[in-house]
RNA sequence: GUGGCUGUAGCUCAGUCGGUUAGAGCAUCGGAUUGUGGUUCCGAGGGUCGCGGGUUCGAUUCCCGUCAGCCACCCCA
């Protein structure tokens, strides 16, 4: 509405900046478990680094310009590129397979909606130098995974599967001719998307018979594994990619994912670079756009970066990922970050004195615990308490700290329903002298009260 | 890039059949016997009614344009 970021892109207050974090944290601890290792590159990439790839046309909805040193230049679109040209200058030196991530931003220049920006950050994992299927199913376990640590189940979220060589033994299989293998993909790609009569109608422009046509929409439409196994397990061109396609399901099934996983030939990822087994990740409902999509691309570095070896991967968008958590309410409340306590006002802050108070704030930020405290001293001194306590729970701040009229310095717990809060004294020399035992057992009880409050609401 | 819908306070929305100083709830800030407190009460700040033009004595209201957002297409991440 008014004047804020440019289209397309975002702000993240406090609240959205935690659950992006929220979202990378739960990217980097299943990157992490499954042994990948993190990298980046520069946001700023060469033009032709994306033109040699994907051709001119691509420019139209790229981020890019002129430099002051006449370069032309793009805001990086995707991370393939710059992962194949760092991969491509030290081939040689890496230990393969190579199993990195990534969370670049990236940008394009495209009219924004709902689930697409200008803007987004994405996660890429790639396994750099491994053939065999079993990489493929890696790949996808960490996708289904991360699912997983988000607090998705595979009721939310599914996991459809195809294979290129698969579905070309197929129609060779059935009589489709090379060079209408494009047209079908074409159509496959877009079954869903498009009315059936508009997919037959353009299968029979490529030339197919109309019997062949009702095949290859019903095979589209959600043939299950067994069926084309059955069917083609033993037919010359397809034999091999049905045995592979077996082995992968088996090794996802290893891999403790395999009810997420379904077949779906209509899945083709954009015809482009693809070269083997793909996959996407969508909610199961069908409300949202792909969450996640990756496969194996085993020319593409030789294409780009001039070295020859296989490569699988995906990407993983923070933007439909959100949307989704956020329509099952899946964002943790904001109290992992949450302050630890603020200082307010007791019966004896007249006895200590704003200075001797912010001495107790002081001692315990020492400690490492995070302390919020009212900076202006006249209202420390003069605010109702019950003021004061309103605003640290307000805040969201887990404890209140003050000291008591008889001497003691008292924690009460601003987690729970106010009355009867659990409260934690302590000696107040010991306090501001920061004595490690009393130090020790404020951070129990604080641990203590915020396990309560999580217990209580889940 | 194409088409449809929508723009009033930080948020969710009223309202004006065209008429003088545009409202509510929530949120924010201040206050309500120097103090066991998320309640309640009082008060305050905050809007060029997206922007520009047209019609009119007068436009937030009607018309046109534009920008932005949402949705679909295109394309993909």
């Amino acid at each position: 509405m008014s004047s804020g970021a440019l289209p397309g892109f975002r702000d993240f207050y406090p609240d959205e900046l935690a659950r992006r974090a929220h979202i990378f944290r739960a990217w980097r601890a299943v990157a992490r478990r499954y042994a990948f290792v993190e990298y980046d590159g520069p946001p700023l990439e060469s033009l032709d680094l994306y033109t040699k790839k994907s051709g001119d046309e691509i420019v139209g909805q790229l981020y890019n310009f002129v430099d002051k040193g006449n370069r032309e230049v793009a805001l990086r679109p995707e991370m393939t590129p710059t992962l194949a040209r760092m991969v491509a200058a030290r081939a040689s030196a890496l230990r393969k397979p190579v199993r990195w991530f990534s969370i670049p931003q990236l940008f394009r220049y495209e009219r924004a909606q709902r689930g697409r920006l200008r803007e987004h950050y994405q996660l890429n994992v790639d396994i750099v130098g491994e053939a065999s299927e079993v990489a493929d199913a890696e790949l996808l376990a960490v996708a289904v995974d991360i699912m997983r640590e988000l607090g998705l189940t595979s009721a939310d979220v599914r996991a459809r599967v195809s294979d290129r060589r698969l579905l070309n033994g197929i129609l060779v299989t059935l009589g489709v001719t090379e060079e209408q293998v494009p047209a079908v993909y074409g159509v496959v790609d877009k079954f869903a998307r498009q009315p059936r009569e508009l997919s037959a109608e353009k299968l029979a422009k490529a030339g197919i018979a109309p019997a062949l046509v009702e095949r290859i929409l019903g095979l589209a439409a959600g043939a299950t594994f067994e069926a084309v196994r059955a069917e083609f397990g033993s037919a010359p061109a397809a034999q091999e990619h049905v045995e592979r396609f077996a082995r992968y399901l088996a090794h996802l099934d290893a891999l403790g994912v395999g009810e997420w996983v379904v077949l779906d030939l209509s899945i083709v990822r954009g015809l482009a670079y693809y070269t083997g087994i793909v996959f996407e990740l969508f909610d199961a409902k069908g409300e949202l756009r792909a969450i996640c999509g990756g496969g194996r691309y085993d020319t593409l570095l030789k294409s780009l970066g001039g070295v020859d070896l296989p490569a699988l991967g995906f990407g993983m968008g923070d933007v439909v990922l959100g949307e989704l958590l956020n329509d099952r309410g899946l964002f943790p409340a904001a109290t992992e970050e949450a302050t630890d306590f603020q200082l307010v006002a007791g019966n004896g802050a007249g006895q200590h004195g704003y200075a001797e108070a912010l001495g107790l704030v002081t001692v315990l930020r020492r400690a490492g615990f995070s302390v919020a405290h009212g900076m202006n001293a006249e209202r420390y001194m003069g605010q109702a308490t019950r003021n004061q306590v309103d605003g640290a729970k307000k805040a969201g701040v887990s404890a209140a700290i003050y000291f008591r009229e008889d001497g003691a310095t008292e924690a009460m717990s601003l987690l729970g329903k106010m009355s009867g809060a659990p409260t934690h004294t302590m000696d107040t020399t010991a306090a501001l002298g920061g004595d490690a035992a009393v130090m020790q057992g404020l951070r129990d009880w604080l641990q203590q009260q915020r396990d309560n409050a999580r217990n209580q609401n889940g």
